[in-house]
DNA sequence: TTCTCGACTTGACAATTATCAAGCGCTAAC
DNA sequence: GTTAGCGCTTGATAATTGTCAAGTCGAGAA
């Protein structure tokens, strides 16, 4: 678990839309504050519940957003570059409502919380792109709440294949991004459920063999699942 | 539908956590642009989907926030003075997601999105003021996004009632804020089942007559509903 | 007072989803 | 190659939730 910061991580952080507009000197003084940490698979980044120290920016790698309660557990949201994570527990210094975990290696910036938030008070360019990231990071909860109460599973899982088509080209042949029982956990089903989910979309022109799906009839499937850009589309 | 705006109307909205802070010179500059409209119960504020043209604040009455796809709805918040909705599509300049309809007769106050967009590159502490209300606003959508992946319907009533109950002093009796049918929405339920869960908590010392709720054994009704501070806490 | 309407309730039933237990198939270690 | 382990699938069953079709009840109008 390497610490320390390469200037080599400098230009992609500084791209980051939260970051690109800043001040030089605000960045500058916002990296020199912050380390970036390499972590191997499987490790708890964030645990829910704990104070808020640090804004979390990922590099490389993916992360898990999860949360639990009484036993059981969900997965919220994957994070991947170039993406940062936990920003509204940063700002209102509130407790993380979410854990993190690494799915894979990843290497991750940690920024201090109270530097975030005093760099909010000087610098304007940064206060606005702060402001964009937390309404996006809103919109795309309002949204996963829509599609988990007006939809049923299989319905979920339609539009969510229909989604990946479209990050994947357009291509009706894809691959899934992760294995099948974290999909599930994300679209709010068991795995067992999305087993034979997948199987009910088989009508529709849907075919899987382990983490390939093709669509072979995209407007069949469209039919069925009415993708809504107020639900679906990512970037509104 | 008297269109108007009366000065009696300030101190109410200047003591809003959005505007209180701002200077003096910046409220008065985003009030000459506003208005204030009173409307009778039942009536479409918001329509989900419409370019976002008006920033909105509740200064009396109720507005339920409401989505829908593919023939369905249903109810995803309620809002009540003094409090701002839809600010994220505002900050955002992007679709409304959800719509919003008078629940009763109310008095609103509709703010020009791009005054408040403009307003926020000029005003330090309102740009401030604007990320903490987007964060706690972000932090509501994940904590009702939990309850809902979370917890069965019996689960979530139990916690709504707990949390209703907290809101009404503490007392062991009190009054439901809105109708079954609109309660039952907003825990993703049918009024039917709604029904049943109330009388599936009659165990756990939860007693129904028409609106008015008496809790017998808060102990009990706790120990079943397990409420967590990280999805039942509103203040964090 | 009586009537009507609408919200709520109840019962019977169906659909959806979860649980439990087995089995399959791939991968990796030996 | 063989074997162990793990993720995925499948089947049987149960729990949860929704749908449809009566009711009941109470507030407001006539």
């Amino acid at each position: 678990m390497h610490i320390g910061f390469s200037e080599s991580d400098y230009p992609d952080i500084r791209r980051l839309p939260l970051f690109s507009d800043m001040a030089d000197e605000s960045f500058h003084s916002l990296m020199r504050a912050a380390y970036v940490q390499n972590f191997p698979p499987q490790i708890e980044l964030i645990t829910e519940g704990d104070p808020c120290d640090f804004l979390h920016v990922i590099l490389s790698g993916s992360v898990d957003l999860f949360s639990s309660w009484n036993g059981r557990e969900t997965s919220m949201a994957t994070v991947r570059p170039f993406s940062t994570f936990i920003l509204a527990a940063t700002i209102n210094d509130g407790p993380y409502l979410m854990s993190a975990r690494t799915l894979e290696k990843s290497r991750v910036v940690l920024v201090p919380s109270k530097d975030v938030r005093a760099l909010f008070d000087t610098d304007n360019l940064f206060a606005r792109a702060i402001v964009s990231e937390l309404a996006r990071c809103y919109r795309s909860s309002i949204k996963a709440h829509k599609d988990l109460k007006l939809r049923t599973s299989l319905e979920r899982l339609a539009n969510y294949l229909l989604r990946q088509q479209e990050n994947s080209n357009g291509d009706a042949n894809f691959e899934l991004e992760f294995e099948k029982r974290r999909l599930a956990s994300l679209l709010g089903m068991t795995p067992e459920n999305l087993s034979r989910a997948f199987k009910g979309l088989k009508p529709y022109g849907v075919n899987v063999s382990g983490n390939a799906i093709s669509i072979t009839n995209r407007e069949e499937l469209v039919n069925f699942a009415k993708p809504d850009r107020l639900i679906d589309d990512y970037s509104t």
